[in-house]
DNA sequence: CTACTATGTGAATAAATGTTCACATAGTAG
DNA sequence: CTACTATGTGAACATTTATTCACATAGTAG
């Protein structure tokens, strides 16, 4: 395996791995939407959100358009929203394992 | 969105985001192996891929089982592996834009 | 029991990331 | 032009992660 190609896929998985970009991503689901608007619903310091966005920008994650005064993202590989469908099933079989052994116990 | 929740899907994406895990992903795509043959197949120190593999496993990435004096470990959750996939979409498409870029400018 | 192999762990250190502040830019409206 | 709104950025600091070393454990073989 390539060193390089192994640090650009960790490079996206990165732009993800954080709980404020999931959030945004979330909320990117059903299409674009304004920094001020990403910024109300993850509920996050308007500065420290621009890091974020430029981070998974960069990462190629997400793409901005600029209209008027506004700054819209949204995510340009729909595939990686997919990812966090994964992941939610992942925390599922997680909790349910947790519930059989609770109920082992009991 | 419950910040625990994102917390928690943040702890797995982060538990893939580095270039060594995802090399022991796929690594482990075919099935299971011992911390020797991951070992040898990522190219790491042995301690440090110790500490690589508790992480992932701690986040429910990956499983282990002790066989002798060997540890097994493979993927738990095969989603996961579709992620990587993905990724490598991204870069394709990354890649394809630098090359449609490049010949614009020639 | 002894020596050996495979693996894990705590503590120290090094490196990367996240957060915040003050300030910059850019478009809009009056 | 001036004031205002939305967004971005550099630098400082705080926090989190990764790496390495020395040592611990656990199973195996003689």
């Amino acid at each position: 395996m390539d060193t390089q190609i192994l640090e650009k896929q960790a490079a996206i998985a990165k732009a993800i791995a954080h709980p404020i970009r999931i959030a945004v991503l979330e909320y990117l689901k059903p299409g674009e939407q304004c920094v001020c608007d990403i910024a109300e619903a993850v509920g996050t310091e308007r500065t420290n959100l621009s890091k974020h966005l430029s981070v998974m920008t960069a990462a190629g994650v997400l793409t901005s358009r600029k209209d008027g005064l506004k700054v819209m993202y949204r995510v340009k590989t729909p595939c990686l929203l997919g990812f966090l469908d994964c992941i939610k099933e992942c925390l599922i079989e997680q909790a349910t394992e947790q519930q059989k052994l609770l109920e082992a116990l009991q």
